[in-house]
DNA sequence: CGTAGCCTTGAAGGTGATCAATGTTTGTGG
DNA sequence: CCACAAACATTGATCACCTTCAAGGCTACG
């Protein structure tokens, strides 16, 4: 059995392939390789030539870039379903524009660069669920922007929404990932002191809390109040 | 003549139609109608229901979005070329994600969704190079986000080195368009006053010059500069 | 001639960055 | 199995940058 074979059915209940053909999936995915990342360990790095895209399966991907300064800045957290690089596939001589580093052990399917323009490229409805793709994408980072001049805390609040969001599961309020504080704020592009600052208080009062990095929503009220206010 | 062969010209010099035949953009233009724009009339509103998109022909068009508090922040700014609201029309039930507003005396040509979901939508090569756009648009918002963290003098170094860098003509430093300190306020996340106190700074120090609120950059070296300390 | 939009300057005050020190957990190698 | 390093979490103190508020000048336009 291929990789891709044995990934089949999670990639089928992706919205990227939603009412696709196995065969096609088959096609498309045609050499896939599942790759199997630690916590922390490199999948692309920021600057070097793009061979190869994939699909998140499992686990999640931190989408970051590195200041002129020696810190980094996530730009995007990548969960199950997602698509890393798929963007500039199509481009003449692409560049990974970011480095996307396992958060926790987690699967990908890495597809190569060439599958992409003989197969991929001649499906427009294809291509049209990879820009909806992007342009949630670009929505999440507009709506980033537009929070620039609130307070912190709105930020940090607005963030765990958007986070949970994502989920759909409307009764359980756990983020679907492990998030450290630092992470947080290389996200806001705030310090870590001051996201514990606010997450601290926020437990204190019963909003939050969190077990082994993996945060809950105890009162969603509360937040959504912060980040309107 | 129809508004579409009055603008074939100017059409066919923009990237997204280069190497594109003249035919074929009259084609996929069919039944575009130019529209002029005068200054702060809005050619489209955040959250009204999207049933045309368009190409800027001159002049300019800020995006923008209104904040939970009344004042509004400016995502981009879209000049000749730019592509203005194709990213959504594939979608189902397409909302305008943000607000376009001219920027003085602009020209657009409009052309109706139908013609989006007829002619553009099977043309695969056309779709890619949208989304090619869609990503410099993207790598635009998380560059801005990687400089979340600096102080404010380099972040609108930042954003006056990457509206120069659209134009090309290295000789020239002009910034294509119009721009009020407010609106580079709004862009930025900051407020009007500390725009104004570090530019009136520059323009005594020589660096910068503005005439009618077009700026104009006397030291680009100082500017980058600026950017990197 | 009055209004609207933009530019400018000053003063006061707060949010959050920075620095420093310490505790906690996790993972690694002897 | 323990020692040690590395990454993360926490708390306090200081202070700079930038926001906010207030007031006034300038130009364009009906």
């Amino acid at each position: 059995m291929t990789s891709v074979e044995a990934a089949i059915n999670e990639l089928i209940s992706f919205p990227i392939f939603n009412q696709v053909p196995k065969s096609l999936v088959l096609e498309l995915c045609e050499g896939g390789k599942i790759i199997t990342s630690s916590h922390r360990e490199q999948l692309y790095r920021c600057g070097d030539f793009a061979s190869t895209f994939g699909i998140v399966l499992s686990g999640a991907y931190k989408l970051s870039k590195p200041t002129p300064m020696g810190d980094d800045v996530i730009v995007h957290f990548s969960t199950p379903g997602d698509v890393i690089a798929a963007f500039i596939m199509a481009q003449p001589n692409p560049i990974y524009p970011v480095t996307a580093t396992a958060m926790g052990p987690s699967r990908f399917l890495r597809l190569s660069r060439d599958i992409f323009l003989s197969q991929w490229k001649k499906n427009p409805d294809l291509i049209l669920r990879i820009q909806s793709l992007l342009s949630t994408r670009m929505n999440l980072l507009q709506d980033h922007k537009v929070m620039a001049r609130s307070p912190l805390p709105q930020r940090v609040a607005s963030l765990l929404l958007s986070l949970i969001d994502k989920n759909s599961d409307t009764k359980d309020l756990t983020l679907p990932l492990r998030l450290t504080r630092r992470e947080i704020a290389e996200n806001l592009g705030s310090s870590v002191e001051a996201v514990i600052r606010i997450m601290s208080d926020w437990s204190k009062q019963g909003i939050i809390q969190t077990n082994d990095q993996v945060i809950e929503v105890l009162r969603p009220d509360k937040i959504v109040d912060l980040m309107n206010s």
